[in-house]
DNA sequence: AAAATAACCGACTAATGGGTTTGGTTGTTT
DNA sequence: AAACAACCAAACCCATTAGTCGGTTATTTT
């Protein structure tokens, strides 16, 4: 294999298995070796491609987590269609991934950002900025649909979107305990009642 | 002082500053060496009282945090007033001291869920036995209103109380780093938006 | 083929943390 | 005065972990 493919295969090998122990186990209780031994590679490897422990989960970040966020929390509700149903189905979508892979990533960014909280402003400033991006996101669709005349006009945009953010996390940190496919079945209802309730009212 | 009244003031403040530093630093993350430095005791008046860390934490939960979450989470919503003005006005309460103790016990209840989650299940039983506390008494708090007309008779209980405690650990989880008071204020009028919203309709 | 270098190995270090033990001190109770 | 509870101080054990470093193997370049 050529060397700058075989690099790239490596590291890329290092991120993905980085990424699942990170995210089960925690990231403090997460040694590098753990990972290592899972891929049956050598810290002599890991060290040569990544300068520290926190070098590498930053590059996870950029590398993986970014991408996730836009294909699965970003793309899905673009586009000009009744932004209440892009939302409602984009959350459906993610939550009946997570109920199987546990591994969506909107909530992989939530346990990240309560892991970090406090403890490195470095990598906090990586995850607020990922997270930031799907906020602006929700609010930039949901203006699109008071324009489009799918929302009603007197809806408090950063309001509902930072709402959803909320509620999508709490959910999800119960799902991973709790019955996950009651609690998506009931949230996707509330959810749904309560965007509803935001559109715009048609004079009948 | 007497001596079983000295005992229990050792304890007790022992495990006011565990759980600070707990909470704060995260559970793997603060050793019992920080905590005793914090207090200048030693370790043997550590080990004197308690079996081991473990041991240690779960007796935090039991003494300070179950209590903690009955006079704020709990206590507030019962009565027969409208369930909707006590779970807002409860929420509110809640928030405000968040922002200014960062300290309120439905969010060290939820950090402390999601540090532990799928690590160490003696732990999560009794977080969880905790929120499921708060989550039935939501639930029968909304029956009441139901009972006394100030819920529609067509909501379903179970799925609002966890949307509510789903929602609010988000907003918590938010509020810890992003400007508090103005994600509160958004939040707070979501919330009340979404609670009003399932209130008995009175026909004029 | 020889030189150069990229990729990787794995033993080792230094530090840390949970937990134990021990020997002693102070204050209270009986 | 004897007994005991509530500590202190410090050494110690054992396991774990981030990071280092000298050396080896594989691949590319000359």
């Amino acid at each position: 294999m050529e060397k700058s493919l075989k690099r790239m295969a490596t590291m890329h090998k290092m991120q993905v298995t980085g990424l699942e122990l990170f995210y089960k186990q925690g990231y403090y209780n997460t040694s590098v070796d753990d990972i290592l031994k899972k891929l049956s590679l050598s810290k002599g490897a890991f060290y040569y491609h990544f300068k520290s422990k926190e070098d590498f989960f930053i590059s996870i970040l950029q590398s993986l987590v970014v991408k996730k966020v836009y294909s699965m929390l970003i793309e899905p509700i673009e586009g000009h269609d009744n932004p209440i149903d892009l939302i409602s189905n984009c959350l459906e979508e993610v939550l009946q991934t997570a109920e199987h892979n546990e591994n969506d990533y909107g909530f992989v960014l939530h346990n990240f950002i309560t892991e970090f909280n406090g403890k490195n402003p470095e990598i906090m400033k990586y995850l607020n900025d990922t997270l930031k991006v799907w906020e602006v996101n929700l609010v930039s669709t949901l203006q699109r649909g008071k324009f489009n005349g799918y929302v009603d006009r007197h809806i408090d945009c950063e309001g509902v979107a930072s709402y959803i953010i909320s509620s999508f996390m709490g959910v999800r940190t119960l799902m991973v305990e709790g019955s996950a496919t009651s609690l998506r079945y009931r949230y996707m209802q509330q959810i749904r009642f309560y965007l509803r309730a935001m559109a715009h009212k048609q004079v009948a």
